[in-house]
RNA sequence: GCCGCGGUGGUGAAAUGGUAUACACGAGGGACUUAAAAUCCCUUGGAUGAAUAAUCCGUGCGAGUUCGAGUCUCGCCCGCGGCACCA
């Protein structure tokens, strides 16, 4: 007999297989790629590194393979293809270190790698194989880059961005990993830098909406979701007051300063809008109005006075309505082209609007008519303060032409202070909280900041110090919005500094500086509420500002609690209940009832409503209290509540006996236990419910309380006796009622010792934000709704007063989208100082990777192809003119964001045909989408959310027909060393798959990789495992000889022809759900049982061949041949198994009692249910068990129990 | 902190609400052998027990639903993965 010799059959069915180009899938454009049905199975290509393979990489392409290789027996036109994602920094550092040209290492590497795989025995079509650096290639990735240009969807950015110092590159979001390199662990620095960004924002929602028709883990799908960070909410416009109080309140004011302000309180009465005449419709026109209220100088101030004064009161009134303004802003004049002279406007708000105050400005009339013809044409917009009464006349009608030049419709739309007015706008997920908003947080990056300093130093450097004698001192200092200025700036500078690391590290405490001066008006109260600055607000998500409810918000409520700042609950969870005992031998307590003492009535009635006012549920149930108490129906009656640590639970009389005494039986936590009138009146035969109240409130359940009080009627021998039990240990929460007259609260609402008292333990000390969902309160017309109730009418009323409005927020940022590093595909733009980015026309690409001395990175924010001047000096496409290479290049996730569309092309047509990649949608269409997709969960937030954005816009420029690209996905779970630790040359812990196929072999490997354990779940690897896969593989060698050319057709054995149709069925659905370990251990199962027959039919050994040869190729054809087969055994159709095969045709009916087996008896597979019960009871040993016994239930399960209830 | 997944023999792990521990490793015993390896056979969750008689216990902990729970529900504990001052 010959012995299993691995690697003699190895390698002659891998030779083998090369030669018939088994593996070549058929092109669609020939009949036999026509007929089939196709499946694409994709791999993630690896990335060549010089370390080789470990025996992790091969386990994904394992289960493809196996999938493949059914597929194709199933009749499948299966495409199978593998490359190589070859940019990319390692390479790039490689070649630095040791000199040599990257693109030699990856020609090494790749070598390697491909010689590693083929020793598995994969079924690759290599007539595919692609590389992310072929310039074949990368041509087209810079082909859809410029798709991408074209649509505005790439562009150049500014903004701060991830820069890692040591790999001298920017980053993307994604190549983070808690604010450090993904690569090589440095810390990230925010740095400024000119970067091309993709502008995956634009299809965040596309990106997340995908993922619900996706046929992927759920663990992915939420990563991706998750990374992605759709959050609901609402903006919400806060207006922005300065806080002025002692403005003109000085009695040293000028008569024209009394005036103002007077005047100031009339205008703030007067909404109406503004009356227009035709022949006054120039200045009443151009009447100002602050949010509605109409700011008519020429009526109420007139010309003539003071300038200076003037000029200080209205920019203080001004100011308290929001409005900042620069003033001494010079503005150049220019005459074609040239600087003719200056003009400075009264007043500038943010660089849009100058206001003149007055139309008699200190230049001549022709410089004036020079500059105002200048500023026609500019982006400015004028508005007029004017009194016209001493105005020149021709003045005055350049200000009419103007006006009615730059403003067709009214001067309103030109200059409208409402837009101007300051406002700070946040976005928020929970706007139901508004109500709580106690203060709010700007980033330091805030442009509130910038505008109100910039407002600020305008004052300082010049107004104050030219007109310091003209101005009173006070006025001055009120003009200031931010009075604390200097404080700010430095807290800002300080934040500035700070590593993003640094500013969001968790265990650091969090600081901020109020901006003192300013505050907020919260919307749905009016209140004023202070603005704080701190760098716990980032200025990238929503608007850089925040309402802070430090009652909801953990960290608004950290905040809160170092600042001192007011924390306002408006929230509190629903399930906070108040349980009424009552112990009343008459009904309801609550209600009016004669025998309820007076003052217990209003007592109990006033607490209930106080309870419910603070947000509790409150039950009431009707107790059966009787004259005879009885415990066990009221405990009947307190189990439908349930009782927990949210309960507070009112006991009234005997009810307070009962709820301590259940409280002492049950080791249950409650939050509150108020006693009331715990302690009867000695009349009508109390006596037995005197006996109650001998119960006792021992440590124990002090413990399980969170807070107790009593009050005792005015009997006085339990007066007393409680008094001596419990005033000390309850701190003086004991009180009495001493005559009716005095606690009913009704009577006497100045009595305050009840409510201080219960406002004392209901008193909603929140230890800690609540974040939860639940009820409203102290939210005036939300109260009493639901969080998400809340959200709706608050949003409602938001949109309705046109303060804010329902809003989405992604986490998800844009792609950052060029590296500063050589090993990339070069960005296909040239900048011209005329023209701008302009692209590489399409027939000038690829723009290849230019040959380079040296590939160190420079560290100054260019990349090492900057140095190449002949490369970068180009002519603009557009002008001709001088003009330079965009010289980043592009990361690494480039080339693997379309790379399965360039396998559908064979590299021979690919290189025939120029574009033949990204235009043969016939193609494309075919195979598209892939079918089955298997890789790393790593790539979950990376390659696989790039890819996916990638091909949507694909497929909006209608180069791809699919919306998706990967069908299905299955993630490989990671091999781990021994030692438990990730594989790698650091640890020494590397297993090469190289040695395993040598001693072991490549089938073993493959068996042993997929019977392991769960295919997505990380496991240790163990060598001593493979022994027993290896001894599977050599039974089933060895098997071949029980095979038995007579025994031809079915077996002797039913059972085994069951089972052999069984095994076909599930090893069929299990490598279509990934599900190997159990494929292989049902093979097991069929070769154990088969090995234990004398003899086998040659047909059934022929199907254990073909069912084992995805996971075995090389023993399977080895064996086939053997059988006399001519062709390869991939050539079989696939097994389907026969359904009337699978039944069992006698089973074993386990008999149950009370859901414990008893007892187990063979029986007919098709037994009817009354025969079945019959035969149950009808057994020896479940008589034993029912003798004497009631039988209450009999269930029967067909083909499994019958379980006998007692 | 939030989101997701998991916790079953000595180990890797099976188990549509229906016989818990399939399959494999390891361990113990036996056969073959001068011996070892390889191979084959038997045993292998725990307790009581002479027992391959019987009973009880047993899927992280505590409750619940059910005739019946590893599986469903609620509340905890622990582990892994992802995200993280994301408002």
């Amino acid at each position: 007999m010959d012995k299993y010799n691995h690697k003699k059959i190895e390698q002659k069915w891998q030779k083998y297989w090369e030669k018939e180009k088994l593996y070549k899938t058929k092109d669609i454009s020939t009949s036999s790629g026509q007929n089939k049905p196709k499946y694409y199975v994709l791999d993630m290509f690896p990335y060549p590194s010089g370390e080789g393979l470990h025996v992790g990489h091969p386990k994904g392409y394992i289960a493809t393979d196996i999938l493949a290789r059914m597929k194709m027996m199933q009749g499948y036109n299966v495409l199978h293809p593998m490359g190589w994602d070859a940019f990319g920094l390692p390479a790039e550092n490689y070649a630095i270190k040791n000199k040599i040209h990257p693109r030699k290492a990856v020609e090494k590497n790749i070598k390697k790698f491909k010689s590693q795989l083929e020793k598995i025995g994969f079924t690759y079509d290599w007539s595919r194989e692609i590389n992310t650096t072929d310039p074949e290639f990368y041509k087209i990735t810079q082909w859809m880059f410029l798709q991408m240009f074209k649509k505005g969807l790439a562009y150049e950015s500014n903004e701060p961005v991830n820069w890692c110092p040591s790999c001298k590159t920017v980053l993307a979001n994604e190549d983070l990993e808690n604010g450090k390199c993904e690569r090589c662990g440095s810390k990230i620095e925010k740095k400024p830098l000119r970067q091309w960004v993709l502008k995956i924002t634009d299809y965040a929602d596309k990106l997340l909406k995908g993922l619900d028709d996706l046929d992927w883990e759920d663990s992915i799908k939420e990563m991706q979701g998750n990374w992605i960070g759709k959050s609901v909410g609402a903006t919400v416009k806060f207006q922005v007051i300065s806080k002025n109080k002692n403005v003109l309140k000085n009695n040293s004011m000028s008569e024209y300063g009394q005036n103002l302000s007077r005047n100031s309180a009339e205008l703030t009465r007067n909404y109406a809008e503004p009356q227009t005449t035709k022949s006054e419709l120039l200045y009443e026109n151009l009447t100002y109005k602050i949010r509605g209220i109409i700011f008519n100088v020429k009526k109420n101030i007139g010309l003539g006075h003071k300038e200076s004064v003037y000029h200080n009161a209205l920019k203080i009134e001004f100011a308290k309505h929001g409005l900042f303004f620069e003033s001494e802003k010079q503005i150049d004049i220019k005459y074609e082209g040239k600087k003719i002279g200056t003009y400075q406007p009264d007043f500038v708000i943010e660089n849009k609007v100058l206001i003149e105050l007055k139309a008699l400005p200190k230049i001549g009339r022709q410089q004036l008519n020079q500059a105002w013809t200048y500023l026609k044409g500019s982006d400015y917009k004028l508005a007029f303060l004017v009194n016209f009464g001493t105005a020149d006349l021709e003045i005055k009608r350049m200000i009419y032409d103007i006006a009615r030049n730059q403003n067709n419709n009214s001067a309103e739309s030109a200059f409208s202070l409402r837009e101007s007015a300051t406002s700070l706008e946040v976005f928020t997920t929970r706007p139901d909280t508004l109500f709580g908003c106690t203060y709010m947080v700007v980033s330091p990056e805030h442009e509130l900041i910038k505008k109100l300093s910039k407002f600020c130093h305008s004052e300082l450097d010049s107004e104050s110090q030219k007109n310091k004698n003209k101005i009173p001192d006070q006025v001055r200092d009120d003009a200031l919005p931010i009075r604390n200025l200097e404080e700010v700036e430095k807290y800002i500078k300080k934040a500035k500094n700070k590593s993003d690391l640094e500013r969001t590290d968790l265990a650091k405490e969090k600081t901020g500086v109020e901006l003192k001066g300013i505050k907020a008006i919260n919307p749905v109260n009016n209140e004023e509420i202070p603005i704080w600055v701190a760098d716990y607000v980032l200025a990238s998500y929503g608007t850089g500002a925040i309402m802070s409810v430090p009652a909801h918000d953990k960290r608004d409520f950290e905040f809160a609690k170092k600042y001192n700042l007011p924390i306002k609950q408006v929230t509190r969870s629903s399930e906070k209940k108040c349980l009424i005992i009552h112990g009343s031998p008459k009904k309801d307590m609550s209600r009016d009832s004669d025998y309820v003492p007076e003052n217990i009535k209003h007592w109990l009635g006033w607490l209930k409503n106080e309870l419910d006012k603070k947000g509790y549920k409150i039950h009431n149930p009707q107790m059966p209290m009787p004259w005879k108490p009885d415990y066990n129906k009221w405990k009947r009656q307190i189990k439908k509540i349930n009782i927990d640590e949210n309960t507070t639970i009112v006991g009234h009389s005997a009810g307070g006996a009962f709820a301590v005494r259940w409280l002492s039986e049950n080791k249950k936590k409650i939050d509150k236990l108020i006693l009331v009138a715990a302690g009867l009146q000695k009349e009508e035969g109390n006596e037995r419910l005197h006996k109650l109240y001998d119960f006792k409130i021992d440590k124990k359940i002090r413990n399980r309380v969170n807070d107790i009080i009593i009050f005792v009627s005015n009997d006085r021998d339990y007066r007393v006796q409680n008094s001596k039990i419990y005033s000390k240990e309850l701190n003086g929460r004991l009180m009495y009622l001493e005559n009716r007259k005095h606690f009913t609260i009704k009577d006497n609402p100045a009595n305050k010792e009840f409510p201080e008292l219960l406002d004392e333990i209901l008193r909603q000390d929140l230890k800690e934000a609540f974040t939860g969902d639940g009820v409203n309160i102290n939210s005036g017309f939300l109260d009493g709704l639901k969080t998400a109730e809340a959200k709706n009418k608050i949003t409602e009323w938001l949109e309705k007063n046109k303060i804010g409005k329902k809003a989405i927020n992604y986490k998800l940022r844009d792609w950052v989208f060029s590296r500063q590093r050589y090993w990339g595909e070069p960005i296909p733009i040239i900048h011209c100082k005329k023209c701008g980015a302009v692209a590489v026309p399409e027939k000038y690409l690829p723009v290849k990777l230019p040959e380079v001395k040296n590939y160190k990175p420079t560290g100054t924010g260019e990349s090492p192809l900057a140095n190449i001047k002949n490369w970068v000096n180009v002519k603009c496409p557009k002008c001709g003119g001088p003009a330079k290479r965009e010289t980043n290049t592009m990361p690494q996730w480039a080339g693997s964001s379309w790379y399965y569309l360039a396998y559908l092309i064979r590299k021979q047509e690919a290189k025939n045909k120029k574009q033949e990649y990204i235009l043969n949608k016939k193609k494309i269409n075919h195979w598209m989408p892939v079918d089955f997709y298997v890789g790393g969960a790593e790539h979950a937030t990376r390659h696989l959310i790039y890819a996916r954005f990638w091909h949507k816009f694909l497929y909006d420029i209608k180069v791809v027909g699919s919306k998706e690209p990967f069908k299905k996905l299955k993630h490989v779970g990671l091999i781990l060393a021994e030692d438990g630790r990730k594989m790698s040359k650091r640890w020494g812990n590397v297993i090469n798959p190289e040695d395993i196929v040598k001693k072991y072999g490549a089938d073993n490997l493959r068996v042993y990789e997929m019977f392991m354990g769960p295919f997505s779940q990380p496991v240790e690897w163990n060598t001593n495992g493979l022994i027993g896969t290896r001894r599977f593989l050599e039974k089933v060698y060895k098997l071949r000889m029980k095979a038995n050319n007579k025994a031809n057709g079915t077996n002797a054995n039913e059972q085994l022809e069951i089972l052999l149709h069984q095994t076909i069925k599930k090893v069929t659905e299990d490598i279509e759900s990934f599900d190997f370990n159990t494929a292989i251990s049902q093979l097991m199962i069929l070769t154990n049982t088969m090995e234990k027959e004398k003899t086998i039919s040659i047909t059934s050994y022929r199907l254990l061949i073909i069912l084992l040869s995805p996971f075995a190729p090389h023993t399977a054809e080895e064996l086939w041949e053997k059988l006399g087969n001519k062709k390869s055994i991939f050539l079989q159709p696939w097994p389907k198994h026969n359904p009337e095969f699978i039944k069992e045709k006698e089973i074993e009916l386990v008999i149950q009692i009370n859901g414990k087996v008893r007892d187990k008896i063979k029986v007919s597979a098709d037994i009817s249910e009354n025969e079945a019960k019959k035969i149950a009871l009808e057994s020896e040993k479940i008589k034993k068990w029912t003798k004497g016994e009631k039988i209450k239930k009999i269930i029967f399960v067909k083909d499994r129990l019958v379980n006998i209830a007692i």
